[in-house]
Parts: structure tokens; C-alpha cells; sequence
DNA sequence: TGCCTGATGTTCT
DNA sequence: GAACATCAGGCAC
């Protein structure tokens, strides 16, 4: 595990997904190279209801309470995959929920993988999935190697960025723990 | 434009 | 057997 990321990652779960913002994500498909830019995340640990890790690890979830850095997929109703950033230190069960991002290199591969115009082809954290190919064959992949690398960025200015309630869940709804870049055309809209 | 619902698989109780 | 960190399409307004 690269130090710097390791050391960038090993924060809690609501410091990170602020600062993961505008960070760049190079998927490597075929030999071709997608880079997109994050501009929507979620935070989630141990203590939070709405969390996987909520109830300790099981099979599912080991991969949350495992080292920092790792890439942790779960497949969800029954059709969609979504991608999260393990964080913390080991044992914690914390991570941050890629929400969207924004293309930057190679959107006509992404557009091959997931047909559909404009900002819908990343703007959900299933889209985002879809359009990067991620699913289960990620699960606990390292984050400083491809196929799929995590490019460490500097912080954005915190006028840049907002901080909300999360969406799409049933508990612990007023935590403010979703973060996303002022004004971005990729943020999700739910 | 905005709400409602069906499609689906994995996990846990 | 129910819950689920979703999405897209259909329908009413």
C-alpha cells in the first residue's frame, strides 16, 4: 500500500469523503484508460445505522473493516453495483460511497458500456458502476494499482463544496455526511 | 415535472 | 422471506 494514500485514507470516513472530492479515478478496460473525477460522496462507519458495517463484519462486509484503501463493491437491489472507498483504520468499518463523477478521458468507452447521452451516463452510484465496469470481480482490489487506481488530488476550498443529508436510505437520515462539488452537472439530483 | 412501481440478486434473520 | 446505500419507464397532472 502506497504511504501517502494509506496515510490520506486512514482518516475517519466523514473527513475523508470531503476530501476525496475532485480526486481522480483511472479505470483501466482492455488496455484503454477512462479518468474521472469525483464529485459526489457519502460517508459511512460502524456507528451509523445506515451503514453495512452497522452489525459488525460478516461475509459480506469484511472487506469494510479490512485495511484502508481497498475497494469495497456490494451489489444491490437485485441489479445494480456500487463502489465504495474502505477508510480508517483497519477494523473500523468505515468507508466512503462513491455517489457520481465526472469524465474527464475516454467517455466514449464509457459511453460503450453504458449507452445513454449527457450527464446520465455517471450522475448515480450504480450509473457510475455501469459506466466503469465495476462489479464484484473489485471487490478488495488495492486502489493504488490498476485496473482500477485512486489519483490523490489537493483538498478543494471548502466554499466549493456542500454538505448535506444523505439520500436513498432509511436510517439514520440526518447525519450530514453526503458532500458534493457546488453547482457540478454530475451531482445526482435525488 | 414529479410521483409510483416493477425489475431483479444477495444477504441476513 | 424480507430488506435493501437503485434505476428507468410509465402515467397523471
Amino acid at each position: 500500500m502506497n504511504t501517502l494514500l494509506s496515510d490520506f485514507l486512514q482518516k475517519p470516513a466523514f473527513v475523508v469523503a470531503p476530501q476525496l472530492l475532485g480526486c481522480i479515478l483511472e479505470r483501466e478496460i482492455n488496455g484503454q484508460i477512462i479518468r474521472v473525477r469525483i464529485v459526489e460522496t457519502e460517508a459511512y462507519d460502524q456507528s451509523d445505522a445506515a451503514s453495512h458495517s452497522y452489525k459488525g463484519p460478516t461475509l459480506r462486509t469484511e472487506i469494510m473493516f479490512g485495511e484502508a484503501g481497498h475497494l469495497y463493491v456490494y451489489f444491490t437491489y437485485g441489479m445494480h453495483y456500487c463502489c465504495n472507498i474502505v477508510t480508517g483504520k483497519k477494523g473500523t468499518g468505515a468507508a466512503v460511497l462513491i455517489r457520481a463523477v465526472e469524465p474527464l478521458d475516454g467517455l466514449e468507452y464509457m459511453h460503450d458500456l453504458r449507452p445513454v447521452s449527457g450527464v446520465q451516463v455517471s450522475n448515480g452510484p450504480a450509473k457510475l458502476c455501469q459506466a466503469l465496469a465495476i462489479d464484484k470481480a473489485l471487490n478488495g482490489h488495492d486502489l493504488t494499482e490498476l485496473p482500477l487506481k485512486l489519483v490523490i488530488q489537493k483538498p478543494l476550498a471548502a466554499r466549493l463544496i456542500t454538505q448535506t443529508t444523505r439520500v436513498g436510505i432509511s436510517q439514520a437520515q440526518d447525519s450530514l455526511w453526503r458532500f458534493y462539488i457546488t453547482g457540478n452537472e454530475y451531482v445526482s439530483k435525488l
